[in-house]
DNA sequence: TGTGAATGTAAATAACATTTACATAGCTAA
DNA sequence: TTAGCTATGTAAATGTTATTTACATTCACA
């Protein structure tokens, strides 16, 4: 439990002193590479620098470093999208929206751990860790739906909040899963995966009734009831943002 | 390039008869158990009865086999994907959800073909009979959003087809891969998958303007410019259909 | 300082992917 | 019909991987 010697000596020595970091490490960067089902195990040893055998006093098999690594990015997923709402500030749109915006960012910046994650073919509900892990960063969609459905403008019905999370998660996944990543990312698309999924939040979104053309509200406005437009217009102008979310019908 | 004895002759003799077809099927098989990435080639072989050196003579590598089964699984997607819409009938709307329940359908019903399609990490775009297999796929969607901006309701600009198909692409990929496949689909999830995407689209279409309680229209009431409500109302009732596309908030 | 627990290594096994040299069957032209 | 070319299979060899087993080296600490 002790890794006294971590930095002092990284590489020599019969042990190597911080093998199942070194491990993980090599794993993440060959994952990156080749994708989950290219990489070996004996590759990442050998990165490390320890015999083939090595690895098997720190992971049960090849599988359960990868569900290591789908754990630790499940960690880091939950963390990106908590840090992107940001409790809802300035207002419960804009935060929403900055959510989806990072989950598009962690799925392009760290291909590898979403690579583990998402595609590697993993039982992830095999895995009680990685399970658990999935649902808490699920859950940070989840509270931030259930916020936003909370705003529910007067008139429209209120929206299942699950129902709203589980919507934008797949939304979010279809993006990010068909054009930005891969080859898929070459795609000529008529816009940015980014610009893709915002107007696609923000059509579904005007589609339960919000109001979609964010902007800070009055201070301390919000989380109280309503925001701005709900309380005034008729909830969903059939003109709605300038041109609408797709920006100029040119 | 002639098979005359397919039938006669399926298993004995020094040549197969037809090979090539024997190991795509178990493959499908294979894959349709194991994942494209459990699936060996070795096992392919076997399974047709032959030695591990004979699929060679019918397929550069493994990677190519996958390919040939993305290649017909796309082609197998776009036959149903274009009878789901069935040129629009009986009404643009209703027919463009049934697209979607067809997009599920065929992720659930034919694992192996959408493994290998979607979840293999096969370069798609590297393979140009691949990419334009994949093409026309997605052109069915895409030709039914055409159709279906084309009814954009007046007061509304017109959307994009192009957006929204890649809109309703990514909706449908997205809830397919993670909820109506594989450990995923044993999430305990508020609804079906189908009723989730149905649910999806139909709130995303609000959203666009789209009157969205379908309902076979008068006889040659459409293609022709206007849908019963669109013409009527204001575009979008804050109400929507009674209780929302997502059933009755109880 | 002696010793058990942790961490590595080497060697062995079994499965694959893939290649190569050789065998056999089918078909076509003389 | 048959010689010979082509297509389709096979067996054996190569090189890589995952994983296990028996043995070696250190570490931590009583």
């Amino acid at each position: 439990m002790s890794w006294r010697k971590e930095e002092r000596r990284a590489e020599r020595g019969y042990h190597h002193g911080n093998l199942k970091e070194a491990l993980l490490q090599a794993a993440l960067g060959l994952i990156a590479e080749k994708g989950a089902a290219g990489f070996t195990f004996a590759d990442a040893a050998r990165m490390a620098g320890v015999s083939a055998a090595a690895p098997y006093r720190h992971f049960r098999d090849r599988d359960e470093l990868l569900s290591s690594i789908a754990q630790r990015g499940f960690e880091q997923f939950e963390s990106r999208l908590t840090g992107a709402w940001d409790d809802g500030r300035p207002d419960t749109v804009t935060a929403f929206e900055r959510v989806g915006r990072a989950y598009l960012a962690f799925a392009r910046e760290e291909p590898a751990f979403y690579n583990a994650m998402f595609e590697s073919g993993l039982p992830v509900d095999a895995n009680p860790a990685l399970q658990a892990a999935s649902e808490r960063a699920f859950n940070v969609i989840r509270a931030a739906a259930e916020r936003l459905a909370a705003l529910a403008p007067r008139g429209a019905p209120r929206p299942p909040a699950m129902m709203m999370a589980l919507h934008i998660w797949s939304m979010a996944h279809g993006v990010a899963s068909l054009f930005s990543r891969g080859d898929a990312a070459r795609r000529k698309l008529p816009m940015s995966p980014d610009e893709l999924l915002e107007a696609e939040v923000l059509i579904y979104l005007r589609g339960l009734g919000f109001p979609t053309d964010r902007r800070a509200p009055a201070k301390g406005a919000e989380p109280p009831p309503v925001p701005p437009e709900a309380a005034s217009g008729s909830g969903v102008p059939p003109g709605g943002t300038p041109g609408g979310p797709w920006g100029k019908p040119k």
